[in-house]
DNA sequence: ACCGCGTCTTGCATCGATGCAAGGTCTTGC
DNA sequence: GCAAGACCTTGCATCGATGCAAGACGCGGT
């Protein structure tokens, strides 16, 4: 079934160099051979063998792409936008999914046997620090959302920190007073859950206010599951709370529904922001104020910079850093 | 940097051939010819070169998975389900996304120059029928959702028929009379939406029901915003409701949305269910009710059927049907 | 008549691994 | 003592394509 080069040079009477040109559109083919090696390819049925050509020429077509989890709406919707992007720029991507396994982030990193086939990668490490980050990864690789130490990487976030304090601004200014956070993180590797809080705490701070410990609660992974309960253990906690900002969307989610069973009326009672702008904050009930990083920016700079350095471009990575915007919806203001 | 078996079997004294046998674990080698050779890919860092693998074995290790959007919650689920059956496997995912464009699904299926570089392919298909899927393709096929026409490909799907009815003839149990459907479709692709509207039908006719035309609502897409438009234009349109079937959750949500919008209390007023049961659902503003396919399943037994067909089998394609069931959650029956 | 150049075509080596089948060494059984 | 077999190792051909550099051809200029 599969035919291959020679057997197309047989058909056509040319050599299998000339094939190969007429495959590649190489200029100097005389339109009557390039007209004769088509029927012939037509005929057979020819497609170039992928596997030989990277052989050849070192290249498979192919980008990474690495995230904790698909079902996690803010890295299936990164996912979509990653997938256009490789797609309109010549590149098929493979996917691979950590569920924040170190292991597995580091097994990806150092190329596996078998998971070595892509010309690069795009990673959005959960677990790891720029430290793990080898210094002369053997493909190029791009991480995204965590500010990282210099490494030979590319990088691509937002300002978090400045993200973080808009979203909380917002909340004192509707004249919120008790605000809680949900989504702190301790671990080495919460890089970005700690910029959110300092953002938030700058906010509070400006405003002469404070959030009182009981009220910043700690989540190990960002799901509506955990969202809802950070929320039920601060309504259970009993102290007084006029705001919540919740590190992600889903965990926002998680913590309509929790008010939601407990009476507490939103935004009229708890105002409720969230961060990455999921499709799915437009529908929830009310509907979701929160932090819209332009995920289209991320992926098409993060597929852009990895092309570049596929490319051949060696200089040392940089660090780049995309826009993003408060979306405010009923959740904080009311219908 | 990157070092071939050539390399290591010069450093370690032993010939290419018996640095391969140690790498793939071939059972005759010397324990400390072993040790040796170990030490040198060691030393060098050595990776098999997956092409030149690839090239000689005719097998790549990668599975296609081609959905229409990864956006769209239950093929998130699904393509998160597919990766870690494939990954369990010894297999890694590919992913394309056809944004419903038919000319996308038939390039994808003829293998495309570049793209060529998988082993077997699990389709999900919008606009393709089953006469679109060749009779002989270079590489094995998996269809799933929709029930096919015999072809060399294996097909798995859930009984949609079965799982419309329960769904409506659960909200007939509640005692609901005037039941709208939203998702029908006219298109020749649209088997999934057909088999769902018969599903329905039959439980109608059961019950002495029939729908009015006005409350059977078509939808092109399957997203939230289908949902709302067309829950809205139900509700515009003044006809009496008191349940609505919405062919997948998203839309549900879209309705759900809507029906809030125009303070129409669910379930004491119009119940809702749904069908896929993405993990949104447990949390919308009420938690759906909603069918529930076997996903998990729909996954594993696509990539077994995959790596069967890989493996060299060749039967006729099969007819797979997975498990689905009813969630009720206070979508119809209220808190 | 010959050189030079642009156009078109080709053969050979090569990318890095594995299939095959044979070769060598060492036990084991009779 | 010797054949049979088990264990371990190896050389060569091969997968299908492309890089390289040279060869063949035709044609205008001098």
């Amino acid at each position: 079934m599969a035919a291959n080069l020679k057997q197309v040079a047989e058909l056509s009477g040319v050599s299998v160099r000339t094939v190969s040109n007429v495959v590649n559109g190489f200029h100097y083919v005389a339109p009557e051979t390039r007209q004769r090696v088509q029927t012939a390819i037509d005929a057979l049925g020819y497609r170039p063998n992928a596997a030989a050509r990277s052989l050849r020429t070192g290249r498979t077509g192919l980008l990474a792409l690495v995230v904790p989890a698909l079902d996690q709406p803010y890295f299936a919707e990164l996912a979509r936008a990653v997938v256009r992007h490789a797609n309109a720029a010549g590149y098929t991507v493979v996917l691979d999914q950590t569920d924040a396994d170190r292991e597995r982030e580091l097994d990806l990193l150092s190329g596996q046997p078998g998971r070595t086939m892509f010309d690069g990668l795009i990673l959005n490490p959960l677990t790891l620090t720029s430290a793990d980050i080898p210094a002369n990864p053997s493909r190029p690789i791009v991480l995204l959302g965590e500010r990282a130490i210099a490494t030979s990487a590319d990088h691509v976030h937002i300002d978090n920190v400045a993200a973080a304090r808009t979203a909380t601004e917002h909340l004192i200014a509707g004249g919120r007073r008790r605000v809680a956070v949900i989504g702190t993180q301790d671990t080495p590797s919460g890089q970005s859950a700690r910029l959110r809080l300092q953002g938030a705490m700058i906010a509070l701070a400006e405003a002469g206010l404070t959030a009182h410990p009981d009220l910043l609660r700690p989540a190990d992974s960002y799901t509506r599951t955990a969202g809802y309960r950070a929320m039920e253990a601060i309504l259970d906690g009993g102290r007084a709370v006029d705001a919540v900002f919740c590190f992600n969307d889903s965990m926002a989610i998680g913590a309509l529904r929790a008010l939601r069973e407990h009476s507490v009326r939103v935004p009229d009672d708890v105002a409720v922001v969230g961060f990455d702008d999921i499709e799915e904050g437009q529908f929830s009930a009310p509907p979701l104020t929160t932090v819209r990083p332009d995920k289209d920016a991320i992926a098409r700079t993060a597929v852009e910079r990895l092309v570049a350095r596929i490319g051949g471009e060696s200089e040392p990575g940089q660090e780049i850093e995309v826009g993003f915007d408060l979306v405010v919806r009923e959740s904080t203001t009311g219908p």
